[in-house]
This record gives structure tokens, sequence and C-alpha cells, in this order.
RNA sequence: CGCGGGAUGGAGCAGUGGUAGCUCGUCGGGCUCAUAACCCGAAGGUCGCAGGUUCGAGUCCUGCUCCCGCUACCA
């Protein structure tokens, strides 16, 4: 029998985990190594928190606090939630640990000793004052396409372009301000073009049951070819790279990360972890879609490298996304819903968070979360249908028997019963189908209720106290199986429903019926617990209050919020260095009416306009989608610098630029004439 | 023509060649053990658009439209 060995993406320790990261990982991760464990296989359920990278030493920057603070309070904040939510990792690990950089290090040693990688020579941005390399999103400077002058190295934020740092204008250090050189740098570099070819094509290939969506995405790497890749860094956060000469060099965050894993099984199981990675041994992957290339090519291919009898991935079930309210989730925007708010203000609502955002899972496609949908499900779902059901079997047994259930004498078909329930969930289960599993459990709940009113003991109990004892230990042993079957998905309300039914399970039968589909039979005698409701309906003004404080927490556009790493320093920029009246002369500034406007495709902020001026007309583009919409737009006056070099955006030429006043919260303004002048006048 | 995924009754989703389904919601009825819960019934879809293959297409092929990812803080 193989052992299993589950993952769950690392959560990236720079914020709090949101239900996107839980719906799309965290639960069905957590849910499949429950049925696998409860089944009785060999199970490893091992998680912990991405603690290096670049984003967490620019938080810990602006907040004037080490990386090392940064990850250590997320780090618990995550850990908490958790285990509030009864997420049952084995363990929780932390990247940043003695024990992970020792087994990065040895599997970076491993694969340097085998000579795997390529060492290649580039020249790379140097701060020389602060005497490091910079990552790209440490160069700051001025956009080439929109003059933004809080552009970072990879990408300005605000018109959304795609950068180099070489492309910046005016490249500045976001550490020290010094004016970066190019500097030659030697890094280590993962050969995937040769990976390609002797493994990973044939790898992929051969996952005809991975989902569409991962294949899919994987296949379009291999169609495009894929190159060798950078797996060191020349930062300060980070894993050493352990080779000499190789100071302020750290391993590359995604070659690390995921041996994260295997650093995590070490410390669960000090002395068999190696059984886990390699011979007969699955490994199975939940992750969010953005993580498919790391997980589908990059780290099989390490693991490939390393050799050794290790394991490659066995299934990666990633899923899509999860929307909120109608938009994307968005940490900057603080449009989510964080995990560790909800436990606080939600008490007592685990199960409920657990039920809703499994039962809309995005396993084919992106999805979303509404608080209204997330009230009407618990609402009708688990207070209507399966709470009710629990509290009407015990309360009739309490009324009748006082407590007592009757001896089972009953001749119902529980194979049956057994074939149409639970024999499906398992199935769905073994098959990542965990929202349609669910579905079937609630069925059983479905079927219980449809039970009551056909038999109506209630009446019965009149004329027929035997046929009524019977139906009662009946509908009490569906409630015993939907209890057990509770266990993979509602942790809480098993334990909660067990005690009302004053049952234990045996590991036989907890076996028996996840592993061979058998109807559990409780044994006679048994005495129910005390009896209280399972769920609680959720009121209106509860959900009014999440969607409001949804709506006002603090949503500032990106553009705002992106360039607070240097806000002092513009706040404090001296004037520009003074100019003739012939450089202004050359500035040819008009006033023009805008025709037309549209959203341009493909492009978050970037608005393509009509513009008259006089005669003529142009078209601009603007990075401003995100402050006005298209409609607003047409009609109005701007100012417009007219004969500014075209350049090419998203493929459409921009010609030209609109001025506009922007104020120290980032809101834009059109500068318009005082009162509407011809189309095409001049500005002096 | 960059690549990948998607588009199915009011909402959320199943359904990969053979009479269009599920859950919620809506409407009507029943029941009263139960958290105004539960049970039954009904209405509601020319399966994004246009062609094609086939005896037969939501399901296969071609073209088009729109949405989402591949791109940052983000799964």
């Amino acid at each position: 029998m193989p052992k299993i060995t589950i993952t769950a993406a690392l959560p990236y320790a720079n914020g709090p985990v949101h239900i996107g990261h839980l719906a799309g990982v965290y639960l069905p991760a957590d849910t499949y190594a429950r049925y696998m464990k409860l089944k009785g296989e060999d199970t490893l359920f091992v998680c912990g928190s991405d603690e290096h990278g670049v984003p967490i030493t620019l938080r810990a920057q602006k907040e004037g606090v080490t990386p090392q603070d940064v990850v250590d309070r997320y780090h618990r904040i995550i850990q908490d939630s958790f285990k509030n939510l009864d997420i049952e990792f084995d363990i929780y690990s932390r990247t940043s640990g003695k024990v992970h950089h020792e087994t990065a290090q040895d599997f970076f040693k491993n694969l340097l000793d085998k000579g795997a990688f390529r060492e290649i020579v580039s020249e790379q941005f140097f701060d020389p004052e602060a005497q490091q390399f910079l990552a790209d999103r440490y160069i700051t400077g001025d956009c080439p396409k929109c003059h933004n002058p809080g552009a970072y190295g990879d990408q300005c934020e605000k018109c959304g372009s795609t950068l180099s740092p070489n492309e910046l204008v005016n490249p500045k250090s976001a550490l020290s301000g010094a004016i970066p050189i190019l500097k030659e740098t030697k890094n280590w570099y993962l050969p995937l073009d040769e990976l390609q070819r002797d493994f990973l094509n044939a790898y992929i290939e051969s996952k005809t049951d991975w989902r569409s969506t991962v294949l899919g995405q994987c296949k379009s790497w291999l169609n495009d070819g894929l190159k060798e890749r950078a797996m060191t860094r020349d930062l300060n956060w980070g894993i050493p790279v352990p080779v000499e000469n190789a100071e302020g060099k750290v391993l590359y965050v995604w070659f690390e990360a995921p041996i994260g894993y295997i650093s995590a099984t070490k410390e669960a199981r000090p002395q068999d972890w190696e059984s886990w990675w390699t011979g007969d041994t699955q490994l199975v992957h939940f992750i969010g879609k953005d993580n498919i290339v790391f997980h589908c090519i990059i780290f099989p291919a390490m693991l490939h490298l390393r050799g050794d009898n290790y394991v490659v991935p066995h299934q990666v079930p990633a899923n899509e996304f999860l929307n909120l309210e109608g938009q994307k989730i968005s940490t900057s925007r603080n449009w989510a819903v964080w995990l560790n708010e909800y436990l606080e203000e939600m008490p007592d609502r685990q199960d409920e968070l657990r039920f809703v955002l499994h039962s809309i899972a995005p396993e084919t496609k992106d999805s979303e979360f509404t608080w209204k949908d997330y009230q009407t499900r618990v609402n009708s779902e688990l207070v209507g249908i399966l709470g009710n059901f629990a509290n009407r079997v015990l309360v009739l047994i309490q009324k009748y028997y006082e407590g007592n259930i009757p001896q089972r004498s009953h001749a119902f078909d529980t194979a049956m019963l057994s074939e149409r329930f639970i024999a499906p969930m398992n199935h769905k289960l073994s098959q990542y189908k965990f929202r349609d599993a669910l579905n079937t459990f609630m069925e059983l709940a479905r079927y219980g209720n449809k039970f009551l009113a056909d038999s109506e003991p209630w009446k019965l109990i009149k004329t027929d106290p035997e046929k009524t004892a019977e139906i009662l230990q009946f509908a009490y042993e569906i409630l015993c199986n939907i209890c057990m079957a509770s266990e993979v998905f509602l942790p809480r309300t098993f334990r909660k429903l067990k005690g009302q039914l004053g049952l234990e399970f045996s590991a036989v039968d907890t076996r028996a019926f996840w592993a061979e589909n058998q109807w559990l039979v409780p044994q006679n005698d048994l005495k129910t617990g005390e009896i209280g409701l399972l769920f609680a309906k959720i009121e209106d003004d509860v959900i009014e209050a999440q969607i409001q404080k949804l709506h006002q927490s603090p949503a500032p556009a990106p553009s705002q919020s992106a360039p607070e790493v240097q806000t002092q320093e513009v706040q404090a920029a001296e004037m520009k260095p003074l100019i003739q009246y012939d450089d202004f002369a050359k500035l040819d500034l008009r006033v023009a009416v805008v025709l037309d406007c549209q959203k341009v495709p493909k492009a978050d902020k970037l608005l393509q306009l009509t513009l008259s001026v006089g005669t003529k007309t142009c078209t601009v583009l603007s990075g401003i989608a995100q402050h006005f919409s298209p409609e607003e737009v047409i009609g109005k006056q701007v100012l417009y610098l007219y004969n500014l070099a075209p350049r090419k955006m998203r493929g459409i030429e921009s010609q030209g630029m609109i001025l506009m006043a922007e104020d120290a919260d980032g809101t834009l303004r059109f500068m318009s004439p005082a009162e509407a002048v011809a189309s095409g006048s001049g500005v002096s």
C-alpha cells in the first residue's frame, strides 16, 4: 500500500490567510487528508509558512521592523487560525527554520555536485551605497510610458505596463536612493530546456488524469519551450547559497519553498521522513492555479534531478480562483474576508465557513463568494436540512423514549443506502471532487427528512408504537451515518453530534465505512446525550454588518498604495532643475475634447481616448481606468500634450498624453479650462 | 491572430454524441416531530453567437463575441 504525502501550498507570511486560500487550497487539502486517514491509508499532511522573498523585506522596511519580525507575526496568526478552523496538519512548519535551511542547502548541493546547474554570469543592477544587488522591485524610477515617478523595476503600478529595470528613467535604489550601476554576477540556473526533452514532456504526457485546467497550463508552458531559469538570487533575505564565494546570494524562493514540504516532513517524522518522499509514495500537492508551473514543472524537475528514488508529484488538484462580491480578492485593496477576522467576528461558525467554501470551491472554474449566498446556504442547508433533521430525530426519541434508543429490529434496505450515498461520496472524495462529495453527504440528510415525512412517526405513535420504535431507531441510524460522514467535512459538527447521539465509533466501523462503503449499524442500548441545536440561523443584520465592513475597509487603488516605500522622498522632492523658455516652448500644449473613450482590452488601468484637436483626431492611452469610467470622460475638455513622441502600449499607439492633477491622496482631476474653449486651442 | 480556462433556466453549478439535470430562489399545496423548519407539486433554459460533421450535438470541428488567468502585493 503506497504512502500518501499531502502538501498544501505554503502561505506567504506577509499577511493573514483569506477565504480564497481556504476554498482553493487548505480546505480541500484538509478534507482529502482526513478522508485518507479515516480510510486507513498511511498519510502525512504537511504545510508551513513561506517566509522568504522580496515582498516580506519590502513590508518590513515599510514598517520599520526586521523581516523576521514580520514573518514571526504572520506565522503565528496563520497557524492559530488554521488550528481554530480544524485544519489538521501533521505539522505546520516554517521556511525560516534551521531544518529547512539545511534541507534546502543540502538539496542544492546535491544538484550542484551532480552538475545539474548551469553557472551563468550576467549583468544585474547593483546599489553601490548599500553594497548589494537589487531585485527588480527594489529599483524605482520614472515610468518610460506614463512618466509616473514611482514606477518599479518590474512594473509601473500606475499605467500597468510591464517593465524591466533598464527601461526606467532616472532609476534609483529603493534602499539608499543611490543610482544603481550594472555589475556582473554569477548565478546558478536550472537547465529546464534539457529537462523538458529528457523528462518533463513524457512526465506531463503521462498525467492523463490531471484536471484539464492544470494540464492546459503545463502544456502551454511546454509548447512554448522551457528556458533555463535562475535558482539563486542576489539578495540578503533568504537561504544563503551553500557555495564558497557566494556571499550575498540566496536560493530562489521557488527553489526552496517546495523543499519546505520536505523540511516539514523531516520535522514531523525525523525517523522515517525519507520514506515519505521516495519509493512507493503518492505525492499530492494542493495549490491555487497561479502555482501550477512551480509544482508541475519546476519542482518535478528538481525531484527528478535529485534521483535517489525520489518521487515526483502524483496528482496536483489545483483550484481556480474565488472572487468576492463580484470582484477579485485583493490583499492591497483589502478586498478580502480574512480568516482570523472571520473567526473572531463569527464565533463558533467554523463549520459554516467550511461548508460554504466547500460547496462553492472553484474546482473547474473561478467561482464567487457573497455574504448573502453564505447566509442562504447556512440557513437553508445546514440549519434547514442537516441541523433540522438531527434535531427532529433526537427530539422525537427524547419525547417518546426519554432518550433511550429503541432496539434495532427494522428491515430497511441499508445496502441500497450505502450504494446510493456512501459509495458515491467516497468515490468522489478519492477523485478530488469535494464539492460533489459534500453534495452527496447532504443528500443523505435530505433522505432522512423525507423518510420522516413519509413515515410520520408522530401520527403512528398513537396507533402502532412498535412500528414507531422501528422507524425512530432507523432515523437514528441514518443520523449516525451522517455523523460518521461529517468528520471529513465538518469536524466540529462531528464532535457535537457524536455527543448528542451518545455514540462512540469503533476503529473497525470507521475503516469499513470509509474504505468499504459499509453502512454503519449502531449497537443496541444506547442513550442520547444532551441535545442542542447543531447550527444557528444567521440573521440579516450580521450579514449586513459584514458587507458594510467590506465596503468600508480602506480600499486604496493600487496606484495610491504602491509607492509608499519612497513616499517621503516624493514629498521632500526638490524642485526639478531650472529650464529655459526654449525648453518650455518645445511643448505643444492644447485643449482637446474627448470624443470617445473605451476600455483597452486585457488592461486593468488603460483607457483609450479619441481626442478632437482642432480638425484632427488623435488616439491617446491613459492609465486612469481605475479612476474614471469611459462614460464620464466622454465630452470633457482636457489639457493635452500634443507633441509627445508616440508610444505603443498593449499594441495600440498612444499619440501624446493627457495631463492631470494629482492630489496627495492620489485622486486624479482633469485639467479643463475654466470655461469651454475651441478644441485644439493652444496653451501657453 | 501570444497561450490556457470558461460561457447551461433568477442565482450557483453538474452534464464530453442518443428524450436537458442538481441545489438555492419563486409560486401553489401538504404536514405540524422540528430552528416560520420539513415533505409534495408547478413554472422557468432554442445549453454565448454563427456555421459545419452526424441518423442524432450542450457534448465533436471551424470562426466570432464576452469573462477570468498567465502580470504586481495575491490561491
